[in-house]
DNA sequence: AATTGCATTCCAAATAATGGAATTTCAATT
DNA sequence: AATTGAAATTCCATTATTTGGAATGCAATT
């Protein structure tokens, strides 16, 4: 599942506070992490003229863009002259998942909803048109989880990423679904701004999100809008499983369960960060 | 000191500039990382005055690194002030993690050494004087994955570290041992240069590296060098498990298995880059 | 209402980034 | 072994960005 040209300027409008921001990229620094979000969008090392071509930068300035990062360990150099990026980046990272409130608030739910079903558990927030995966929980560990945990998908084509979009204000909604470029995983994919928005507000008026084999053929799931206390964190939480086992019937009759373990995780975290204001 | 063995090291070029660097907050883009550091080495949420403490900065320059690095989704700030570690850095993290190809070639031998001696395998790489942990695998999935992968652990005191260490030019043993500020976690700990140099000598003439409850009381491991096909990443390749379990005559008869699995894991990785130069 | 302990903003001076062009290295071919 | 075109890297005067000490804002606490 190739994404070829989804790394071009992608638009960065995020969520919440850390998103009103149209303009990105700016500053050494917001330049810097756009090369390397370049490299890290593409799924193989890139050669200098790749990253060249993909970035609006001078040859110049392009080439001490990543002498730095690569001397901070964030992008790896290799002896064939390909950029891929860098393992320091998976210390940072370690931390921002062990540390990050929400999911650890979340975790215990997750399990939760996974003894009730015996399926798969998603829980992912949203990061400008994209769903960024916080934790999972499954039944058989064959599937590492880093091959989840970290994934990026787009919002348009995941329960969890719908369920998100649900609990924007209408403003956040509009700016995030401007900046989607559609693109049909499957038949069932919705493709259209018009589309996506009627069933947003079908979730709104119901309370979950399915995705019906709209990003991978033969995965169905139910999901739910969860947010942080303090709405930094917007998303969703799901329950995943295989159209052969899972019939929509079942897959509604789980709707509820759902939607309560979301509601579960939002009371947890007002508990927690309510009185500590 | 002018060891002739050291011109001969050098003369190899470029060895593992991944596993050892110094210290380089220079540039915007490395005080800034520097910065990034600082928050996902601390245990807790920061706020700014805590961050002020341990950084060299100047307040006006510190809060609008911090303020860049909230821009760009490396960090959090949270409504209360706290600053902590961003999820974008997750996404990063899953691509540097599913393409590291160091990874990709010694996943098969990890599996293999946890068939043959049933406990937990590690992969990890020299990164300064810390161990990054690359993978894992364990029998019971109840620890979950991302509570070693990208973790950082002192060199002097894992098997992964010391097999790491061993590999290394005396030059560049050296730099990493210097840097070391050794604190003492268990009885056995080595705490000064010269203990753990002179364990580096033997690990080098056997082959092994030892973990003797070192870090964690209860906790033994054997380990062996690693190192990928252009020394960009060198690190250690280990088995791990509770000490009433290991005997250390178990643990020494599976030093030679350990060492085997390295071996094939450099092989494997000769046999992928070998023909492509 | 005043105080205290923060976080945040300001702006001239200092510093680091920029980028077009020149140079060097690489790798494929003869 | 020599040639050559493509790719990577370095150079440096110009330009834009960061810097940092001091002033301001903000929200609890007395």
């Amino acid at each position: 599942m190739d994404n070829p040209a989804d790394h071009e300027d992608e638009a960065r409008s995020g969520i919440g506070r850390e998103a009103v921001r149209g303009r990105a990229d700016t500053g050494t620094l917001g330049k810097a992490i756009a090369v390397l979000d370049i490299v890290a969008s593409a799924d193989a090392p890139m050669r200098f003229t790749d990253i060249l071509a993909l970035s609006d930068q001078p040859r110049g300035t392009l080439h001490r863009q990543l002498s730095n990062l690569v001397e901070e360990g964030l992008l790896s150099l290799g002896r064939d002259h390909s950029y891929s990026v860098g393992i320091r980046l998976l210390k940072f990272a370690a931390r921002a998942w062990a540390g990050n409130q929400f999911r650890v608030i979340a975790e215990p739910h997750l399990r939760k909803l996974h003894d009730l079903t015996g399926e798969t558990v998603h829980l992912g927030v949203l990061r400008g048109n994209e769903v960024i995966y916080l934790d999972k929980v499954e039944s058989r560990q064959a599937v590492r989880m880093y091959s989840q945990i970290g994934n990026a998908s787009p919002v348009y084509c995941t329960g969890v990423g719908k369920a998100g979009l649900s609990a924007l204000s209408d403003a956040e909604l509009q700016a995030v679904v401007a900046s989607i470029r559609f693109r049909r995983f499957t038949d069932s994919t919705l493709v259209t701004p018009e589309a996506l928005l009627r069933e947003i507000e079908e979730i709104r008026a119901s309370g979950n999100a399915y995705d019906r084999e709209e990003h991978e053929p033969g995965i169905r799931c139910v999901a739910a809008p969860v947010h942080s206390a303090d709405r930094s964190f917007v998303g969703g939480l799901s329950v995943t499983g295989p159209a052969y086992r899972i019939s929509p019937e079942l897959l509604e009759s789980w709707a509820v369960l759902v939607r309560n373990a979301a509601g579960a995780i939002m009371e947890d975290m007002g508990a927690r960060l309510g009185p500590r204001t």
